[in-house]
DNA sequence: GGTTCGATTCCG
DNA sequence: GGAATCGAACCA
């Protein structure tokens, strides 16, 4: 039988690099007008703070980023390319703000919602890159912020069946230039539902 | 106040 | 390979 109960702060209030794959295998539960999609993360990767130069707390904390460095657990959503939105499970290690974010999943229920949402989408139940899986789930800006953890929530983090840490993979993060050397990115090695790799673009001399 | 470019996706 | 499309961050 499954292991279906909420995540709980403590098993999130450590160094993302270290929440990443413990949230692979993990299901995230999205409750709207359209009723209730949930999905099993099959790819993830870490952000870290002031340390990581590819994380959006790089430079200090600002209005946009602000989730990040409030309690483990919240979902911290942002905007992305004039279109897009992505969606990052907050942790916290350290007193460094950090989060990890979802970039695969595999639909387990709610097929029909995501099929209305994604009409023209090649796969219902692969959701395979970070705005894809908000688009399916129904998150925009208005979930940054929630806290996964409370059952009353809207959006919901669940322990799903392990994933044998044989079966997880790590590589570098995708489309980001900085910190190639740094394999925080960690996906579930069979499953279809994995996004392509890209290289990130030249980094930037400031 | 103006400019740059992104933790992307889809189409050609 | 390139367009779509907006705003946060950065520089002047």
């Amino acid at each position: 039988m499954r292991p279906d109960r909420l995540v709980t702060a403590d098993e999130l209030a450590i160094d993302p690099v270290v929440a990443a794959p413990f949230l692979l295998g993990c299901e995230l539960e999205s409750t709207g007008e359209a009723g209730t999609v949930r999905v099993r993360l099959v790819e993830v990767e870490a952000y870290r703070g002031k340390d990581d130069p590819a994380s959006h707390c790089y430079r200090g904390r600002t209005p946009r980023n602000d989730v990040m460095w409030g309690p483990a657990g919240h979902l911290y959503v942002y905007f992305v390319y004039g279109m897009h939105f992505c969606a990052n499970v907050v942790c916290a290690g350290d007193g460094e703000p950090g989060a990890v974010l979802v970039r695969a999943a595999e639909v387990v229920h709610g097929a029909d919602i995501v099929r209305a949402r994604r009409p023209s989408a090649r796969s219902v139940t692969a959701l395979k890159g970070p705005a894809i899986l908000t688009s399916a789930l129904g998150l925009d800006r208005a979930h940054n912020g929630v806290d996964l953890l409370d059952p009353a929530s809207p959006v919901r983090l669940l322990t799903g069946e392990r994933v044998p840490p044989a079966r997880i993979r790590t590589g570098p993060r995708v489309g980001v230039a900085a910190a190639m050397d740094t394999p925080w990115r960690f996906w579930v090695d069979d499953s279809p539902a994995v996004s392509t790799y890209r290289r990130g673009g030249r980094v930037r001399p400031r």
